[in-house]
DNA sequence: TTGGCCGATCAATCATAGCT
DNA sequence: GAGCTATGATTGATCGGCCA
């Protein structure tokens, strides 16, 4: 009866990491030499992936491009990048926030919000 | 861990503590409502504007605060005692509006 | 009914502040 | 100044709600 309780850790929106099967690329965090100008991400032991640099700065190119994409060019970008599509659609949707973000607290000028290639 | 990353004007690099009366406030908030600690957005708005930050540095001390007040609820009693008292004693100089909904041994 | 997006949040981690 | 803890910020991913 108290749904908004920390306890259990449960909580009123959602969230949570709740470890999925998200395994792309090598399956574990390198422990030295690991740099992120490999090609291939890393999962960490909670299930969360560590995008490399360069899937970053891709990701990042095509988002300055388009903020949305289209299924075609989601599956384009997810088969260059060796990520699956909803990693690539969560990144998006997470930088679309990011964005806003930035807008709202005026770090960033608005009329990017509504820029469209 | 070595993922550097693109990061180099993170804004983590420049960060401030929050001062000692906004932490204050902050907890104040959080330890009277600890049955359900999430602020509405016009809390979170007040809240922001009485501790002189930002509305997205509210919600991300929020976020801190329910993760690691969880994984150290020893601890934290101490400080959740701390600012009962305080509310108790009714010396409350940061009080918020709107019905407190906490108790001290929720979570 | 399905899939994408939004908004809020979680959880792990990063990087710095601050104390010993 | 080194070492360690406290703390604010970032971000991949999840959850519920909304909509086409």
């Amino acid at each position: 009866s108290i749904p908004n309780s920390l306890m259990l850790a449960t909580n009123p929106s959602g969230g949570g990491n709740v470890s999925n099967g998200l395994t792309v690329g090598l399956a574990h965090v390198g422990g030295g030499g690991g740099l992120s100008s490999c090609s291939l991400s890393t999962t960490n032991n909670s299930g969360r992936t560590n995008f490399t640099n360069k899937q970053l700065t891709e990701l990042e190119k095509e988002f300055h491009f388009n903020r949305y994409l289209t299924r075609a060019r989601r599956i384009e970008i997810a088969n260059t990048l060796q990520l699956n599509e909803t990693q690539v659609k969560i990144w998006f949707q997470n930088r679309r926030m990011k964005q806003k973000k930035r807008v709202k607290e005026g770090l960033i000028p608005a009329d990017l919000l509504s820029q469209q290639h | 861990v070595m993922i550097l990353r693109s990061r180099f004007l993170d804004a983590r690099r420049k960060r401030r503590n929050f001062s000692k009366q906004a932490s204050e406030i902050l907890n104040e908030y959080f330890y009277s409502h600890l049955s359900n600690p999430y602020p509405s957005e016009e809390a979170k708005e007040e809240l922001a504007r009485k501790c002189g930050i930002t509305v997205s540095q509210v919600s991300n001390w929020f976020g801190n605060k329910r993760i690691r007040y969880k994984k150290n609820i020893g601890k934290a009693q101490e400080e959740a005692n701390l600012y009962a008292a305080k509310k108790a004693a009714g010396a409350s100089p940061y009080s918020m509006a709107g019905p407190p909904s906490g108790t001290t041994t929720p979570m």
